[in-house]
DNA sequence: AAAAAAACTGCAAACGTTTGCAGTAGTTGA
DNA sequence: TCAACTACTGCAAACGTTTGCAGTTTTTTT
């Protein structure tokens, strides 16, 4: 590892001008600094950012906390924040928490020893608690809240995105719509519960609860909910599924299956969050699409924006759109089943 | 930031001490050791990464450079890399190239004042080249190889697994088998190449130029190029396809859905690199399954056990077994279709 | 032409650790 | 009882930068 004070011997400068001459090249003559750059060339000199990081307490980083990189949904915000940051130069740490709160800790844990500037965190229902750990680090939660006074966070609206699914289906004449809700500690799963729910009031149709199942946001809970909701007797059996996310979707897809039900024939189905299996499957999925690289973009493009301009006063609460796109596996309710 | 020097005061010893407490404990009387790590915990103390990387060098830490994080294969790949990195305490610097030679320069520059121990990488046609830039910091190639002399490398068994997909093929008693190839600039595509001439001529078939296209290793090469080889005339048209990696093999399902032909009476599909899609699309796919997440996990395994014993002598050059899960897509060529 | 200002450069300290070395106290052996 | 260990602890230097301050030279102003 060539250093900066290689560079300086080899230009007749010292350290400290060597130094100036690459990171404020206005504060050293112009011929100096032609030299320097010319040293710091020619010996393929490369910053050591951990000394600069340590001499100017702070690291021109972020720290980047998800819950699922398998989940193409947070692979892509993840990108999403990646090319953000990268366009500023700045490097971003990026952990993996699998929704488990103690990974979380730990990944809080080691990232404060690379003192980032920030932080980008999808949160787990123990992220209020564990954020203690690097308080009073610009901090930005994605997708959900941790529930965490005064937090900033970028989401999508959630309630609108749900609502406009189900009142597609209703629009379509379902009267029996089943949903799978997810998480009730996910603040995305309460939110997306909301908008089925005012849907169902704006259409005059009751809510019934035996129709709303939990699932785990994992594919197998998504296939074991949908297979009791299915299972029920003929006419009381929801002609329609809202899925919650893009996991549960798969499960309640390969349930159907399993069940033997047709879709869109026998059993309409709206998923939450866009994906290429989506796109791709027979019939392709109607789906609530996310803007998924824009929630990491700009996510991060506010946090650096928060760190240049200093602390907001106000906590900012950013609410990207989602697009419903139909499909084929919504149709009129079948004239197989009966309705109530 | 807490530091150290606090944490030796409330436990009423010197910083050298209370650092030694707590990275080399046997060096420290019991008690004095107690006092120094309640003292820490009080403090909330976590020790700050970049003074300790620094003054030791090396920073416990590794870099890791994929082509594409919305991959799922790679996806995994990195998800094994970082499972295996925490297990031994190590953080995982992760960049994306997105296939581009000077992203990857970038990458590797920005990597490098990070002082990582050692480096994990997906080749990019240029990364021989710009490995230079971290000349002599242990690394290991993934799923592909750069042509760095002496590198090593943990791949699968590209020639085999084509092999075992061809030859199903040819035993289903396909003659017309056709391939999309990929970038033959990138060595997973030349030895797939490779296994399908193999099996071709082990089956007593001749190689046919026609019959083999290249495609850029996306969705909308694979289509392309599926659309073309099957656009030839009936007779002359492949009754089977393989396909080189899992992006270009949804194209290709694309395609032939496009011009109307049923998977598989009409056409035998095999791609490789499973997925879910790949699961659970209708028909489900004929694939030749990778051990990613393997690859990852034990690329990253070997790596640290480089560290810690010293340089290899011989390269280390592991292949990874694939499994030809056979589904739906794949079945003897439909009478449909003239035999030649 | 002298004074004032501006432009540039170098010295040295600091960031928070780790570690070689030396010093002190307690213990063992003769 | 004294020497030689052993066990522990502290001092201070070092890692590679950045930056406040002061010193020197050059330019501008009067």
């Amino acid at each position: 590892m060539v250093s900066l004070e290689e560079v300086a011997k080899l230009a007749q400068v010292s350290p400290a001008t060597a130094s100036r001459a690459l990171s404020r090249p206005d504060m050293v003559a112009k011929e100096t600094r032609e030299r320097v750059l010319e040293a710091a060339r020619q010996l393929g000199y490369q910053p050591n950012q951990l000394a600069r990081s340590l001499r100017q307490r702070s690291s021109r980083s972020l720290g980047l906390i998800i819950t699922d990189i398998l989940n193409p949904f947070h692979a892509t915000v993840a990108k999403g924040v990646q090319d953000a940051a990268e366009k500023h130069d700045y490097t971003v740490f990026l952990f993996n928490t699998d929704e488990d709160p103690e990974k979380e800790r730990r990944a809080l844990n080691a990232l404060r020893g690379h003192l980032p500037q920030g932080l980008l965190i999808v949160p787990t229902p123990r992220t209020r608690e564990n954020l203690k750990l690097v308080a009073n680090l610009p901090t930005i939660e994605l997708d959900r809240q941790s529930g965490t006074p005064g937090a900033h966070s970028v989401m999508v609206d959630n309630v609108g995105g749900a609502r406009s699914a189900v009142e597609h289906l209703t629009a379509l004449g379902h009267r029996r719509i089943g949903m799978i809700v997810g998480r009730l500690d996910i603040t995305t799963a309460v939110e997306r519960h909301q908008g089925y729910r005012e849907a169902l009031a704006a259409a005059g149709l009751p809510y019934r609860e035996e129709l709303v199942l939990p699932g785990n946001h994992r594919e197998e809970g998504g296939r074991v909910a949908a297979h009791a909701l299915l299972s029920r007797p003929p006419d009381e059996r929801p002609t329609a599924l809202f899925v919650g996310n893009n996991e549960m979707t798969v499960g309640a897809v390969l349930a159907a299956r399993e069940l033997g039900l047709r879709i869109p024939e026998d059993l309409s189905i709206v998923g939450f969050d866009d994906s290429r299996w989506a796109r791709t499957m027979q019939p392709a999925l109607t789906v609530v699409a996310q803007p998924e690289y824009d929630i990491g973009f700009l996510a991060c493009e506010t946090l650096l924006s928060l760190l240049r301009h200093g602390k907001a006063v106000q906590p900012i609460r950013i609410r990207l759109a989602t697009t419903l796109i139909v499909r084929d596996s919504t149709a009129p309710p079948g004239h197989a089943s009966s309705q109530p």
